[in-house]
RNA sequence: GGCUCCGUAGCUUAACUGGAUAGAGCAUCUGACUACGGAUCAGAAGGUUCGGGGUUCGAAUCCCUGCGGAGUCACCA
């Protein structure tokens, strides 16, 4: 691109007129921030030691031979240490144009197939239906995944299941215990939720239960040691790992209805994987890995028969890889995870997204894997995110404070509709039409709420506003979009056909507004590119809504249809068709739909 | 307590990784509809970027320090 051209130039410059070596992408440019003229700016003050001059020559200097050497700059000018350059007006047409014509703008053309990222995401436990917290989680790794497929490499996107357990076998002494022969089909409940009250329940037995022992005088550690409930949990573990037949029947049958009720979920959210992972099946190789990594003296067992890896050479502590009664943590799972994950994709990088709690287990998964001498772990890489705050703290079980997802998008899609009712625009729909629309405005809001933050950052979900539709939101992008597509099919019954630009267009300016909204399309790859190397959807929600902010701008006291020169009318329905295809393709690797009208 | 991360307008947040006068949205106030869709736009007001030092042409960004918050330091996952 024209930026890459013309760091290279600049280089060329400083080695001509200052005798110093430059490497192309050291050299500084920059977007040309608005109050300025110009469309990219070059930032001269790196050059002042080798040039011995001040930075205003300096500016003028390497301006003028840029001027001469690339015949797409008009001007330039020079203000303090930035040289600000302009494109002349047929190279802006021409880019238009030709974007105009390529079916995937901005996006790779190919993908590089081969080591495939495998981006891991979701990671559910089999015991509690999906709260607020996964839906970042969730939505966070479909972007990222998309993303970085739009960027140019093969994606493989997987979830890794925690089906096994303590808590499972909690629920299923419950549900023995008090809701034997209940389905999820007789309960009329999601089966992800039914299953997840028998956790509650038992949660709540439990505690009665510890709580008596300790008004019969035991401590409170001592009490909950010897609470019968979870003894017998206990007990059921045990049989689980001794592969009982029958505890297996129920594992199974359980973690059947909740899987359905995910499914519903994941479905609404627009979520697939390529592979699901369990953890029953990958704790074993744990095992073996640790195993072999014993047999190799590379990890240690203590007297009690636990092994242990020894990470003081990193600085940090030894850390338990098996029990002493031979079961594994979770640690051990995660090794024999990484590896079967290794062995079926040979990826080039492996991405967990997974919450900002976990650093420090992701910091020693890499070492012990290192330890046990697996390359890979260098192309492990924690996407590590941020909690998600409610305006009155965290998110709490045992204080009701949970936002569960299911809850959270049918609270979307009602203010979506209640709004839209409201507003009373489409009035003509069908009902089913209708549903459809606040589905997609309701969690296109959502999404884009959750997106737009930095995800290192923690994040304030504040209900009430996260379903206002005014300002940076989802729907205001796609109010947008809906615009534009009107836009066109009005134009489409004035007899306006695509590709609106066909010729060299004659126009001799352009208004600030529109070459804004260009500079703006022109950035759309590097902006993809650079959310892909920042594992950062929040980049691409930011610039989408500033593309959007511009054109509202440019829109409202534009004409565009009403425009008497055909040559303008042709080029700001180009500009606005353009601007509508960056919006659908810039929202769809951020998940979200946009509709035709709303 | 050790380690890690964070602190930007009343609130929610941006800032191209060290660049120009810190940019938006909400809330507040003012203005714009016989409309190519007002779920919009234009404008006003709102900042010692937590405090204090330092590094340099230049700091919200890097270093030191103090304060405040979060996470973690499990034979839970």
């Amino acid at each position: 691109m024209l930026n890459q051209k013309l760091a290279v130039a600049v280089a060329e410059a400083v080695k001509a007129l200052y005798q110093q070596d430059v490497k192309p992408e050291d050299v500084q440019i920059q977007r040309t921030r608005k109050e300025f003229e110009g469309d990219l700016t070059v930032v001269v003050f790196p050059f002042t030691k080798a040039a011995k001059k001040p930075p205003q020559e300096i500016g003028e200097e390497i301006g003028n031979y840029l001027k001469e050497n690339i015949q797409e700059i008009e001007n330039f000018n020079v203000i303090k240490g930035f040289l600000n350059i302009c494109f002349e007006l047929d190279y802006w047409m021409e880019f238009l144009r030709q974007c105009l014509l390529e079916k995937n703008y901005g996006l790779a053309e190919k993908i590089q197939k081969d080591n495939p990222v495998v981006v891991e995401f979701s990671s559910p436990n089999t015991n509690k239906p999906l709260h607020l917290g996964h839906v970042r989680n969730i939505l966070l790794g479909w972007s990222v995944a998309e993303i970085i497929k739009a960027s140019g490499r093969a994606v493989k996107k997987v979830n890794l299941v925690n089906d096994r357990g303590i808590h499972i076998c909690k629920t299923m002494l419950a549900w023995e215990k008090w809701g034997k022969g209940v389905t999820p089909a007789k309960a009329e409940k999601k089966g992800d939720k039914f299953v997840g009250d028998y956790y509650v329940q038992f949660e709540k037995q439990n505690k009665l239960e510890v709580k008596q022992k300790m008004l019969e005088g035991y401590s409170e550690e001592e009490a909950a040691n010897r609470s019968g409930l979870m003894k017998e949990a206990r007990e059921i573990l045990k049989k689980w790992e001794q592969g009982d037949e029958e505890t297996r029947a129920l594992w199974e049958k359980m973690n059947a209805w909740v899987y359905k009720g995910f499914d519903k979920t994941y479905k609404r959210m627009g979520i697939a994987f390529d592979k699901i992972y369990y953890e029953s099946d990958t704790y074993l190789l744990g095992k073996e890995l640790v195993e072999e990594g014993l047999s190799k003296e590379l990890l240690k067992r203590r007297e009690d028969g636990s092994i242990w890896a020894d990470l003081s050479d990193e600085g940090l502590d030894e850390k338990l890889l098996i029990r002493a009664d031979g079961t594994s943590v979770y640690m051990t799972q995660d090794l024999g995870t990484a590896q079967l994950r290794y062995d079926d994709f040979k990826p080039g990088k492996l991405l967990y997204v997974v919450g900002n709690e976990q650093n420090y287990h992701f910091d020693v998964l890499k070492i012990v894997l290192k330890k046990l001498g697996k390359d890979y772990a260098d192309d492990i890489y924690h996407i590590s995110y941020g909690m998600v705050e409610l305006p009155h703290g965290k998110m709490k079980s045992r204080e009701g404070t949970v936002v569960d997802a299911d809850d959270l998008m049918d609270e979307m899609h009602d203010s979506a509709k209640a709004i839209t009712s409201e507003l009373g625009k489409i009035d003509e729909f069908t009902e089913e039409e209708a549903e459809a629309l606040f589905e997609k405005i309701g969690m296109g809001a959502l999404k884009y709420f959750i997106l737009k933050v930095d995800p290192k950052k923690n994040m304030l979900f504040n209900p009430d506003e996260s379903i206002q539709f005014d300002g940076h939101t989802g729907p205001f992008i796609q109010y947008t979009y809906a615009r534009i597509q009107s836009l066109q099919r009005k134009a489409r019954e004035k007899g306006f056909k695509k590709p609106y630009l066909t010729k060299k267009s004659s126009i001799t300016e352009m208004l600030p507004r529109e070459r804004q909204i260009m500079k703006n399309l022109q950035d759309f790859s590097e902006v993809i590119r650079l959310a892909a190397e920042a594992y950062s959807p929040a980049q691409l929600a930011n610039y989408i809504y500033e593309l959007v902010k511009e054109y509202n701008g440019f829109y409202q006291d534009t004409p565009v249809l009403r425009e008497e020169d055909e040559e303008k009318l042709l080029f700001r329905l180009g500009l606005s068709e353009m601007t509508g295809k960056v919006i659908k393709s810039g929202m769809d690797l951020l998940g979200i739909a946009v509709p035709e009208r709303m």
